[in-house]
DNA sequence: TTGTAAGCGTTATCAG
DNA sequence: CTGATAACGCTTACAA
């Protein structure tokens, strides 16, 4: 059941151990006739190169670091889910961080991947520019970064999100196309993102001649406490409710906040979507099973966690990456009308 | 900025390689001036020990690998977010690796993990006995398996979970408080655990003299996918509304399943709690957020993880670990109640 | 085409 | 108390 090693590999077959290394890494001084008997007998005694081995010698570690808010989010676990099956397509190891929106635990996070070992870093920050002179530090010498999702960074390397103006956008257009026009936004307090959110938000309404009324753009708490949110999230809603310009539908703009704005609503006694309708950002599965079912603006997770991958991939096989043509990628997002905007 | 040595530190002081590294760690062979003087000029310097040496050299990682089913479910991200806090206490890195319930990926999963080089595996399989003559092998030799939560494995180790049997017992009691005595039971597909809860759904049922009827015991698809989870229920439900017996609760014993119950139910217009009262497993934050919310049996994930990944330290540090006391330990879950079984 | 030997950064043994 | 040296398993000049 021990590990086996090049070296009784080299025994056995009365070979030298550079032989055998040189013959499985099919370097083409090796002849193909003791290629073949010696893979034969690695297959047999089924070895496995040891990681540590290789990877001192090497200087790299075959380990991608991801730094995400926190795993108990269903858009993030999904981004890592889909992350996780592209190292495996790559060879590489996911090790998983944590930040909980806090730029302390981002830098701990940062430190920790370091000092344990990584050819790379792929990290969706805790907010806009969060630890950036260490990012910046990092990603011009030893460890590339790429950035996912939230992508509003000044640090010059790939950034992978989605079009967040054309989002909220598009969402705007579908609820002014069931006469919805007095849309209040929700946004998350301290995301870079959310700016875009806004002015996309801002941009369609003043294309369809309509006053734009900042008490309905709200900024919301969005710690990763649930109860925390909730209860803001109330007093927010409270206010908008009672307000002298009360909104006919909501747009949110972070997973956690559409998802918990029925629950809210319906304490209230308030119908959606006939009193108000409700659309807003969210990768949950759960959307579906909601009553109503709620309507959503889904992000590509899949094709997020590919892109951010490939691109560390290629960062991480470059030598000379100033050279890189480096850019950012704005997907697009779709739009699922459910029964929570179902206005006939 | 590229990482410091031992060699370094050792040049700059005009001291040996050796006496930096017993330094460092804190040896008793070095004076505590050098040792005082080593460490000034390692802290200035941000001398970080380099991991792939380090364990090249004493034959460990310092990883623990943790296969569970998938990450996108509120229950095992919770496992998986408290796991990861327990692993930077005690100054491990976590290795994520998901099964998607089949036993091929699973076998995948261990293999990858086995080869990146793990202390130990914490395991959630995908069900009752996969893989169970690798694991049995693995735990046996160098590589020391800890089960949690579907811990219905014949495998000789510390098993982590939650009391099944006592969980629904205690659930259905609820049920028949509110005057609910036709309970339907869903249950998942081939996972282990199902039996139990099973046991506790008939037991609880004869302590109060009720039948058991076979019909309203459901087994319902329990893959990854949720499009098809979503149908299957359908479906299931369906016929246990249109029989002869129909229930008037619901049961829940999957996070999936219970979450899903609701939307089914308004889409056939049927009021929660008033016609079908539901309540079941669930660990996610939306049950609040459901209309009408969703009484929950929620489980211990923290003290989980926590015990899990204790055990799985203390197998780790154990020399002979066929002396170790190995038992299974089954944790309480609490029941929250919410409108879902609100009956007056 | 194959083998020798050095070295990656540590720790551990043993000698001074 | 400190230092020289070997070893962990692998890759890679360079030598044969």
């Amino acid at each position: 059941m021990r590990r086996i090693t090049l070296k009784e590999l080299a025994k056995e077959l009365d070979l030298s151990i550079s032989t055998i290394s040189k013959a499985l890494n099919d370097s083409h001084e090796i002849s193909s006739e003791t290629k073949a008997k010696i893979r034969e007998l690695a297959e047999l005694r089924n070895y496995q190169p040891n990681v540590q081995a290789k990877f001192l010698k090497l200087g790299k570690t075959n380990n991608i670091g991801v730094i995400i808010s926190t795993i108990v989010n269903p858009f993030q676990a999904q981004v890592i889910e889909a992350m996780h099956k592209e190292a495996m397509k790559y060879g590489f190891n996911l090790i998983l961080m944590q930040s909980l929106d806090s730029e302390e635990m981002e830098e701990k996070a940062i430190q920790t991947l370091l000092h344990h070992g990584v050819d790379g870093i792929l990290i969706s920050p805790a907010f806009c520019n969060s630890n950036i002179e260490l990012l910046t530090s990092l990603n011009n010498n030893d460890c590339p970064i790429v950035i996912f999702d939230r992508i509003t960074s000044d640090l010059n390397t790939f950034k992978i999100g989605i079009d967040n103006f054309k989002s909220v956008y598009n969402a705007v257009i579908e609820l002014l196309n069931i006469k919805r026009d007095k849309i209040a936004l929700l946004c998350g307090k301290n995301i870079g993102i959310s700016q875009e959110r806004i002015s996309g938000f801002i941009t369609a309404l003043k294309d369809n001649s309509l006053e734009i009324d900042p008490k309905m753009i709200v900024q919301c708490r969005h710690d990763y406490c649930s109860e925390e949110i909730d209860k803001d999230l109330k007093i927010k809603i409270t206010e908008l409710i009672s307000s002298d310009n009360r909104p006919n539908a909501i747009l949110g703009t972070t997973d956690t906040l559409t998802t918990r704005v029925l629950g809210i609503l319906a304490d209230m006694k308030i119908s959606v979507p006939e009193d108000i309708a409700v659309i807003g950002f969210s990768n949950s599965d759960i959307v579906n099973s909601l009553n109503p079912s709620l309507s959503t603006i889904l992000q590509p997770t899949y094709k997020i966690a590919e892109l951010a991958f490939e691109k560390m991939i290629e960062l991480v096989n470059t030598k000379n990456r100033q050279r890189l043509n480096i850019k950012s990628i704005l997907l697009d997002t779709s739009i699922q009308l459910r029964q929570s905007t179902a206005v006939y």
